[in-house]
DNA sequence: AATCAATAGCCTTAAAATAGTCCATAGAAT
DNA sequence: ATTCTATGGACTATTTTAAGGCTATTGATT
C-alpha cells in the first residue's frame, strides 16, 4: 500500500530521517550547523520539514558521512568501452510524441 | 575513494540524476512541472543545480514516481513487539559528552 | 535541410529560506 | 530534585527561490 503522504508529511518524514542520522552520531544540531557550513536555523527547518533548500541538505548530508545517498537516486547506465563506440547519445530532449510514457 | 565534489558540483549531478529519471519516461519539463505542481523554472533550476527547495524537489519525486526513495535516507531500526516493552525510549537529544562520534 | 518543439537563460515580482539573536521548554546528567 | 544544555519558536533583515512570461538556441523529426 502506498502511503500517500502529503508533500508536507513527506518533508516532516524526511526531517525526521535526517535527525536520526545526527543523534546516531551524537552532535547536537549546533555542531553540525557549523560543520557543514550552515545557520542553525538551516539545521532545525531541515529536521522539522519546515521549509529549506536543497543546498543545505546537501552540506548537511555531507557533514554527516551520506553523501553518497545523492548518487542512489538514479543508477547511472553502466556501457563496456567496446559499447561506447557503437552506443548512440543518450536522449537530451523529451520526444514530441503525445502520450508516450516509457519506464 | 571519496569523490569529494562541491555542495555546488553535487547539486549539479543531482539535478542530472533527475534529468535522467524524467527522460527516461519521456516527458518534458513543462509537463512535469505541471503535474507536480511547480513552476516551470522549479524544474529547470532543479536539474541545472541552479537552486531550489526541499518543496520543489519531493513535489517532482513524487511525479517521477520516487518519493519511496526520500525514506531510504535513514533506515529505520526495526524492534520486535516484546522488545518494545523494555526498550528505552530512542535518544531525543545529542548528550553534552564532549568528543562523541558513534556511527 | 528545414521545421518544430524542448530547453536554457534572463527579467520582474512575490514568496520563502538563510542568518543571526533571544527566550522558553524539556531531556539528560548529576 | 536540580542543574545543565539541546532544541523549538519567534522576530528581523537579507538573500535566494518560485512563478510567470519572453526570447534564443539546439536537438529531434520529417
Amino acid at each position: 500500500m502506498q502511503s500517500s503522504k502529503t508533500p508536507d508529511e513527506m518533508e516532516a518524514a524526511f526531517g525526521q530521517q535526517l535527525r536520526g542520522l545526527r543523534l546516531r552520531r551524537n552532535i547536537d544540531q549546533r555542531h553540525l550547523a557549523e560543520q557543514a557550513g550552515v545557520a542553525l536555523n538551516a539545521v532545525k527547518n531541515l529536521e522539522n520539514g519546515r521549509g529549506a533548500t536543497l543546498t543545505s541538505l546537501v552540506k548537511v548530508l555531507r557533514s554527516l558521512g551520506r553523501a553518497d545517498w545523492l548518487e542512489t537516486l538514479a543508477p547511472a547506465v553502466a556501457i563496456s568501452p567496446m559499447q561506447i563506440l557503437k552506443a548512440k547519445k543518450p536522449r537530451q530532449r523529451a520526444s514530441k510524441t503525445k502520450g508516450a510514457s516509457n519506464v
